[in-house]
DNA sequence: TAAATATATAAACATTTATTCATATATTAC
DNA sequence: GTAATATATGAATAAATGTTTATATATTTA
């Protein structure tokens, strides 16, 4: 009972730095406020958008994104669009850049 | 001007990422809510609470935490009490928090 | 059905981050 | 001032993550 407190804690930690994993690195963050702003764009336009991320790098951002439940995506004809997986996520990135007001 | 607003941008990118890339490990992430709750624990305490962390590997831990602006410490003779930063610290845990329920 | 478009995937390589281990520093106690 | 305690630091190594490059898949258009 205890051991199974313990393990869910543990999965739980794990889900959560996995979620901070995902969105902890610039560009990654980038693409996340853009959604967030945007409600939800294709890959190509989500590409324009940034600096120093080719196709299939953004490719590999998105499904990290992805994987780690931030980004969920729909798809149409041969485009995908992608799109803020949850509105805690907005939340989340509102209450991070409340921690950096300098 | 307008490359100044980017630049500005970019700094706040990089801060808030460095924010998540700090707690986004599950020692870490453990840390910070044992002193959420807590309020402030020396050292040793906090070794003592968790698996798998050793003296100078929590130092590092530790280290890396201040200097992303997540804790702080205080120094009361030999003892050094950490502590979250500022109260953002805990609206953004419980923000991930509420995006990890399943 | 061949070419074009939109995106993903996988392997190789590069870079960053985590961990360990040994040692240093500062403070207190003897 | 020597030993003990509490913590930090730095260098070496290990492990994880990021990036590139080449190629694959799926869909649409001609």
């Amino acid at each position: 009972m205890e051991d199974m407190e313990v393990l869910l804690q543990g999965k739980r930690l794990n889900d959560m730095a996995k979620v901070l994993k995902a969105i902890g690195h610039t560009n990654r963050l980038r693409i996340v406020q853009l959604l967030l702003v945007e409600k939800e764009l294709m890959v190509n336009e989500i590409c324009a958008r940034l600096t120093n991320c080719e196709q299939s790098l953004l490719s590999h951002h998105l499904a990290a994104l992805k994987e780690a439940g931030v980004l969920a995506c729909r798809k149409e004809g041969r485009k995908i669009y992608y799109y803020p997986a949850k509105p805690e996520i907005k939340k989340l990135l509102n209450c991070l850049e409340n921690c950096c007001h300098e």
